[in-house]
DNA sequence: CTTAGCACTCCACAACCGAGAGTGCTAATA
DNA sequence: TATTAGCACTCTCGGTTGTGGAGTGCTAAG
């Protein structure tokens, strides 16, 4: 197995090679990392490292290049250390606090600002809120047969969605159904009310029976069906990489970023365990993404569960997109201030 | 000046460049497009083109190659030329029709089947509302002097905004104010109404002239600044292409992309004059675009002017994407089914 | 177990060369 | 006078060759 000093020479590879970008040779560490072994020596652990699959060479006669293992490997050993802020990103984490209000300008800022200061692609994701519960129902007449549904939930998210009506109404009668349907369904949650709702309309209402129906499962569908929204930021930044010399790859990543389905598939790994996540070249679900990686958290912000994250090359700074990542993530979610590792 | 095949040769090694991109040579000239004249004569002809700047070369001894000059002569001579639709996006003008009763997802789906259908990359600006009447105001109390505005025009659009109000109120003292406002402003435009308003409210309701105050100016904001929404798609699209191997100039490009003001600056050109305009290489306001064209033309959508473009190389296929972009249009636009040119 | 030494491998880079495409010029032609 | 054929010249592009350097694997000695 791997011995201690196995692990020793792999992180320092992988720290290397982050670093250089170029495939790192026995020298290198023996001068820079071992002082106290000789090369011919970090040779030989080399050679086993080979043959466990956590180094490879482009050629012989190059140096080592770690594989997704050997990421893996180190990824998990910097997630035990303790991380502190860049400085650098001070201003711009005010300037995100000043938009927290809306969850979606503050989640579109964020990643923006992801990319900006890691020179990554940010990402995020915005989930639908926690508890619907609706504190304001407006029906209001648009047109011949069709009217304009408006929802305000509570936290003050807002939907509204125009439709069409079998028949005709007034705006007198939506406003008696808008009346009927707050005093039954606001101020509590939309999964316990819909059915009395949908029974009592069926029941106290039937001379509008038609347009009741397709107004409350028009509300359903907005209040239960809640998609996830996606942002992305900084898409450029990867542009000059060494890493993506692969153009045709290349395009393909940047395409799947306009695709709101393929961010979705990309994070869903990290909505269901709490915490940082992260995950590396091919260990990601869509394989388009085989030369990325992503390291994301979630939060909740707004009352509404949020995943952000940033892609780069496999070989991305970890240790600083992890940090950079915790401190927009704190600055972004409900708890308010830093609440983990700072300064 | 220009003579009649002085013209005849420029035109044909535009139309020929942008085909294969690679220098046209005055053989390929004389074989497919001047037969009954030897290439020694289109010789002649191209030196005189090259010191009048319609062409230049990359080197000696390799073909000539258009400048943006030449290309201007070329868009205005095929703009005078009657199009029509491209056939192959009919099942994909029907989607976009579908989405048409909101403008924002419309033209957000419009940038992106732009992209899908060019290779291009597809831009698009949504403006104000042409006139901001409202239909509805509501003022929700959210919390300690906290209220939601939610503010509905005529037309469908919808305007919502957390403020922080100068002392708390409750929901009774805020349905009157809604009340009070909304039967002077309803129904009329917002410029008339404003002055109006704002001494009702203070001669009426001096017991709450701060937060009325506070919130006809939150409202005014909402109203007249009313900033232009940007989209974009199809971005990947131009990652492979010949004409942008210059990663670092591409980046540029795509960054421009991701910021509003910028492509703001790109459409303001088009937003004065009527109709289809189209920007060449360095005639575009900003000088990291000296490598693209943009085609863009404006339309009324929901009631709100919207300017859709296409971005692509200098060399793009003018033609071509004049017809995909005024098929989009006139799917787009207010006043319905195909309008022009079509089949 | 570690290390110095050495032969070997392979890439990256530069120099070189020839083929091909296209031009400009000149002199002949209609 | 306008057009054309012919020819020498230039420049790029692709392939080949050669060299320096970095790094390895192996072996033998400490």
């Amino acid at each position: 197995m791997l011995s201690e000093r196995h692990l020793e020479v792999v992180l320092a590879i992988v720290y290397e090679y982050i670093k250089t970008g170029e495939p790192v040779g026995s020298r290198t560490i023996s001068r820079k990392f071992l002082k106290d072994r000789s090369a011919a020596t970090i040779r030989n652990e080399m050679s086993d490292l080979e043959v466990m699959e956590y180094l490879y060479q482009p050629h012989t006669s190059a140096g080592r290049i770690p594989t997704p293992k050997a990421y893996r490997l180190y990824v998990d050993a910097i997630m035990r250390r303790q991380r502190s802020f860049p400085a650098d990103s001070d201003g711009w984490l005010r300037e995100l606090r000043a938009r927290r209000r809306d969850a979606e300008e503050a989640l579109g800022y964020a990643t923006r600002l992801l990319g900006k200061i890691t020179n990554y692609i940010g990402v995020a994701a915005l989930g639908p809120v926690e508890e619907t519960v609706l504190q304001r129902v407006e029906f209001i007449r648009m047109g011949h047969r069709t009217a304009l549904i408006l929802l305000v939930l509570k936290g003050g998210l807002i939907h509204h969605k125009t439709v069409v009506l079998p028949c005709d109404m007034t705006q007198e009668n939506l406003d008696e159904l808008s009346g009927r349907v707050s005093t039954v369904a606001v101020g509590r949650p939309w999964g316990d009310v819909r059915d009395t709702l949908q029974a009592y309309v069926e029941d106290a209402l039937e001379r509008y029976a038609d347009n009741c129906r397709t107004a409350i499962r028009e509300m359903d569908g907005i209040l239960t069906e809640q998609p996830f929204q996606f942002f992305t930021g900084g898409t450029h930044n990867v542009l000059g990489m060494p890493d993506f010399n692969d153009l045709g790859r290349l395009q393909a990543i940047m395409g799947l970023l306009e695709e709101d389905e393929s961010i979705g598939k990309l994070v869903q790994g990290c909505s269901a365990e709490k915490g940082l996540c992260i995950t590396i070249g091919d260990e990601n679900p869509v394989f388009q993404m085989r030369d990325c990686s992503i390291v994301m958290a979630s939060a909740t912000t707004g009352g509404r569960r949020a995943i952000v994250g940033l892609i780069g090359p496999v070989r991305m700074d970890y240790e600083r997109s992890i940090s950079v990542l915790e401190g927009i993530l704190g600055t972004l979610s409900d708890n308010g201030e830093s609440e983990e590792g700072g300064r």
